[in-house]
DNA sequence: CTCCTTCCCTAACAAGTGTTTGGTAGATTA
DNA sequence: TAATCTACCAAACACTTGTTAGGGAAGGAG
């Protein structure tokens, strides 16, 4: 079933020619879009020929999916590690935020591929588990958010759905001009972007 | 150069056509992709065999080159008015809000193609009028809001570029789950908007 | 040295792509 | 009525696509 588990594991040198691929197609996908993207054009980054892929890779789709779950699982990890903590509302908000910031960090590609194709895939039953995932998203960040307006320390003249797209969209848009080389560490992001989602961009006096 | 200038104009029912397949293939552009899009889908959608759309286009090229090409100009017709009239930074900013949000009301599918693919069309040299676009779209933002910072209406100790991308991306997103049969007008919408990007989402005392 | 596995190449395949060509029913014009 | 034009169809075209089959060089294992 998966490839670390026999006691001839294939040597590191094989999963990590694998991974090395895997992120080179992932860079193609993110820039180009999956569907432009050609199988040869991710051997040619890869410094291989288009059926040599197929050595590694089942199908173009396969690297997709490990690409796109491979992403899913670390930021779950993430997630129910801060929604298990037992915060605040506010607290929760802004420890979520942050984890997102941090997961584009890491995963670049990787959530430019899911915000582009993820709508179109996720009807696709291999892809099931993206619709999934955006509920579990959804109902965390919902309850989080209605726990707040209870609370008092979120408003409540607004609808809460708006204010959950409105989040969401900010944090995970950023995705699309992130660089892991800027000059703004994730978490500076995060600080910043938080700023402006919880006091607003205009001066508080 | 233009298909409505001289006198014998070739009857509405032929511009009017043109203009339904035209919203066809946007609508389907713009939630299969353009490349995951065929030629033969478009046609499918307008009723038609996939030969007979070059009698009204001349490649599958042109139809998105008018699509964004239309948006855009009408886009820049809403925004130009907004910026001549003398407005202070934070009703500039809220009428360019709300502009933004009759676009995606009008143009939803053109906005949500635009979102998608002006990143790799802007290279091509056909496409070049998206990059130019692009230039002074952020120029018009970037220059309110640091008017703002000066005038003091905008807080001052943040980073005025993250902000820009901040409000830029927050409006233009909400094209992506918008519909002009929502619960919601355009312009309730962009209220709700700018009182979250301008007060935060947290209660002011 | 021989065998075997790993990793890639060469060369092709079938299906699907955007596009072109020639034709034609039906309305419009003269 | 005859000629022309409009808006489409039918069928094919050249090309690109993802994928497969067979082979072979490199290197470790016996």
């Amino acid at each position: 079933m998966n490839s670390d588990s026999s006691a001839s594991a294939p040597s590191t040198s094989s999963a990590a020619r694998r991974a090395e691929i895997l992120a080179t197609a992932a860079q193609v996908f993110a820039d180009q879009g999956y569907n432009a993207t050609t199988v040869r054009r991710i051997a040619d980054a890869a410094g291989m020929l288009a059926g040599s892929l197929y050595y590694h890779f089942d199908s173009k789709e396969s690297m997709l999916d490990e690409i796109l779950s491979a992403f899913l699982d670390e930021l779950w990890a993430g997630y129910d590690t801060v929604l298990a903590a037992g915060l605040g509302p506010r607290e929760t908000i802004e420890a979520l935020v942050t984890e997102s910031f941090r997961q584009i960090d890491r995963h670049g590609p990787a959530v430019a591929i899911y915000q582009k194709e993820s709508r179109h895939l996720s009807v696709q039953p291999r892809f099931g588990y993206l619709a999934d995932s955006q509920a579990r998203f959804e109902n965390a960040w919902l309850r989080t958010l209605e726990r707040g307006v209870t609370e008092k320390v979120f408003r409540g003249d607004l609808d809460v759905r708006l204010v959950y797209r409105f989040v969401r969209d900010t944090v995970w848009v950023a995705a699309s001009w992130y660089r892991p080389d800027g000059t703004h560490s994730p978490e500076e992001i995060a600080r910043q972007y938080l700023s402006m989602v919880l006091e607003g961009i205009t001066p508080r006096t």
